[in-house]
RNA sequence: GGGCCUAUAGUUCAGUGGUAGAAUGCCGGUUUCCAAAACCGUUGACCGAGGUUCGAAUCCUCGUGGGCCCG
């Protein structure tokens, strides 16, 4: 039984995934998986940049507004099963994955890439262990857990929490084994200049901004989200939800959120340089190179 | 025209006589279920000229830039 076959497009934030991902899936029958951490939340729209219904072009797509922003948190673990049951309905009615979006974590957890830990958050563990010092709960792992210890960041305190509820639940943290992707996988990673990433950043704020973002966020607080629930959401919803607590002039906020978006385009081109399999096309990405790409791929027995 | 206030990293601000700090940005990284999160590292400044002093970002004078008040 040879692996399903699946696409997946890379790239950092505002870089065109979502139009390359509708073009393809138009040419070769395919559906949209997103792989996207904030896209999943119901109501998070503009501030996601979520594809659009006239943008879908009447194309499938899975994994978007499955979760509840105010009620649900939604991880890695979930994408996985999700993901994972998308591919096998999509492949199953012969229709071609397509995944799109800019959360690589996930992909690579879907990929194998990296492993993780059958251990579901346990919130009142994790408010005990909140209360602990950083270097009282270094000390704890590496009590507990020496080899995890001998890797893990003693400074990163959501780490550290993660790591003692995985050994609390099952003893150790798993020693991290890539394991053999799944899928037979083609990945397209878009490659934008820096500087011209920046300008679309930008002006894509102003767009969004201008197209109501912040009415959405608004509402999304009228609707029960905390502020505090926003900002670890980041971006769009930190920056914004400071500016409707009245924390930053609207220009402050602007350019608060430019450079966030910029800082964290940065770190997705870091996460996806450290990766080999990645094929990429130069920006602005034609379309006709994408299709040949993906012809001889689903064309290829493997 | 007169008076008062002010000038420190790209930015916002500490530092009132004894080797110049923070936050943030910039640049570079990390990533074992909150990953748009969380975390780490590097870089970088006393407006200019005099003076007082063993020693000045700090005190004095002048200049220059900025702010406020009076006219």
């Amino acid at each position: 039984m040879s692996k399903p076959k699946v696409i997946t497009i890379v790239g950092p934030t505002a870089s065109g995934k979502t139009a390359l991902s509708i073009t393809l899936a138009t040419q070769f029958s395919g559906e949209v998986i997103s792989a996207d951490s904030r896209q999943v939340y119901r109501g998070m729209d503009l501030g996601t940049g979520k594809v659009t219904k006239d943008e879908m072009a009447g194309i499938p797509h899975h994994l978007l507004d499955i979760a509840d922003p105010a009620t649900d948190t939604y991880t890695g673990a979930d994408f996985m099963r999700d993901a994972s049951a998308a591919i096998t309905d999509i492949t199953n009615r012969g229709r071609l994955p397509i995944i799109a979006g800019g959360t690589f974590f996930y992909l690579d957890l879907l990929r194998g890439l990296r492993t993780s830990a059958p251990v579901p958050p346990n919130e009142t563990l994790r408010a005990e262990l909140e209360t602990k010092s950083t270097a009282e709960l270094s000390s704890l792992l590496t009590e507990r857990d020496e080899r995890r210890a001998a890797t893990i960041d003693h400074a990163n305190r959501r780490r550290l929490i993660r790591a003692l509820e995985i050994v609390d639940s099952i003893g150790s943290v798993p020693e991290t084994t890539i394991t053999a992707s799944p899928y037979d996988m083609l990945v397209l990673g878009i490659d934008i200049p820096i500087e011209i990433l920046n300008e679309r950043i930008h002006r894509r704020i102003i767009d969004r901004i201008n197209q109501s973002m912040i009415e959405e966020i608004a509402n999304l607080h009228a609707s029960g989200v905390s502020y505090e629930r926003m900002t670890n959401f980041g971006l769009e919803y930190r920056s914004i939800a400071s500016y409707l607590q009245g924390n930053l002039t609207k220009e402050a906020m602007i350019e608060e959120l430019a450079a966030k978006t910029r800082q964290f385009a940065k770190r997705q081109r870091l996460w996806l340089k450290n990766d080999p399999s990645i094929i990429w096309l130069p920006f602005p990405v034609d379309t006709n190179e994408a299709v040949r790409y993906v012809e001889n791929f689903v064309t290829t027995l493997t």
